[in-house]
DNA sequence: TAAGTAAGCGGACAATTGTCCATTTATAAA
DNA sequence: TTTATAAATGGACAATTGTCCGCTTACTTA
């Protein structure tokens, strides 16, 4: 008795929508696209779409899912690789690709955080994978700080937690959209201020 | 030639529309109440209630006003009398009140952020008043703590406003409600996490 | 291969938010 | 007091999101 996989027809509308949902997105925009209409465009009905993903925002995640493996996989070398530099260098290093990596994907972020963070949603953006991530990497740079004399935090955890908060994507947008600031003086602020977070 | 002022019966739609929004919430909370309803309830209609109001947020934004009156005043009474202590007191002095704050109007402030942070709204949580409060106060406090060097922050500007989006309310649910954290354990994590970022 | 069953399907429905605009009404000016 | 007009009104409408549930289909097992 072997577990139920997914059935043919699933995985094919799976990707179906997939697809589509892309493609639209890149027509145009996330915004101006509505869940009716994806679910139109790959020929199934409404139910079926939000079987799958319960919000516009998981979609996106799930879009997202590629490029914030890359993503991963990218900073996971470089800290890897990077290992005997000092924490700072590498807190640098670290925030200035995640800025770069939310730049290159500012759309679809945009479209999680509002839908993910109300209220009672399943997902919470603070369990979404993406931002556990980013706090575990920021834990573990902390607490190398607090060992090398770079940082006296006492939790580091939270302070981690806190840090990954100001990384957020309508922050983002009001920097760019708002105040004119490009990716690169954005970066560099950033850059700053968590560099300025260390002793020394 | 006087300037026009509010006429009569919309100042007394508006008081009415406040009054019923007020109890609705009360009883029922936040979410629990649609704009209609509350439309319904105030005997006004839909355009009427929305004239006013381009949203739920901007409703609460305007019911939150007299308590965030009292907190700002408190906030500046607080740093006006302490202005010989040092800073790092008066900042986790501020923090304390602010998380104090927080807790005491959770409950509008879940229901403010999603609406006002999605893509191109009209107010933009980051231009609203209590954030640019916020960010003011947090500045003020930063630049005194780089003058006297117990700070070396370059950008007092954007690490005040880093910092002030450390303060999501998405974040205080999630604290909460998820990872069950009292409110005097939460204060106490923020006031920890913002005097570690000062030297010495 | 046959058949039972759980997974999948899809579109109608309900609930909200937010917009529009013809009509009404308060107020300033004559 | 009358009148002109800009503000205010209210409810119908449009657009979305998300739910429900009877029907269909693929897959397992005998």
């Amino acid at each position: 008795m072997q577990q139920r996989n997914e059935r043919k027809d699933a995985a094919r509308h799976r990707e179906l929508i997939l697809d589509t949902a892309s493609q639209l997105f890149h027509e145009r925009g996330v915004e101006g696209v509505s869940m009716h209409q994806i679910a139109k465009s790959a020929g199934v009905g409404q139910g079926t779409l939000y079987r799958r993903y319960a919000s516009k925002a998981e979609l996106c995640m799930e879009l997202m899912a590629d490029s914030f493996q890359r993503f991963t996989s990218g900073i996971d070398h470089y800290l890897a690789s990077s290992a005997g530099s000092p924490v700072r260098e590498r807190l640098e290093g670290f925030v200035a690709r995640l800025i770069e990596y939310m730049a290159s994907e500012i759309e679809w972020l945009s479209a999680i955080k509002p839908t993910v963070t109300c209220a009672e949603e399943r997902i919470g953006l603070y369990q979404s994978e993406p931002f556990v991530y980013v706090v575990g990497k920021l834990k573990g740079l902390l607490d190398e700080a607090v060992q090398s004399g770079d940082a006296r935090t006492e939790d580091t955890e939270f302070s981690a937690f806190a840090a990954a908060a100001t990384f957020d994507a309508g922050m983002f947008f009001y920097l760019t959209k708002e105040r004119g600031f490009t990716v690169e003086q954005i970066k560099a602020k950033y850059v700053g201020h968590f560099s300025g977070l260390l002793l020394n």
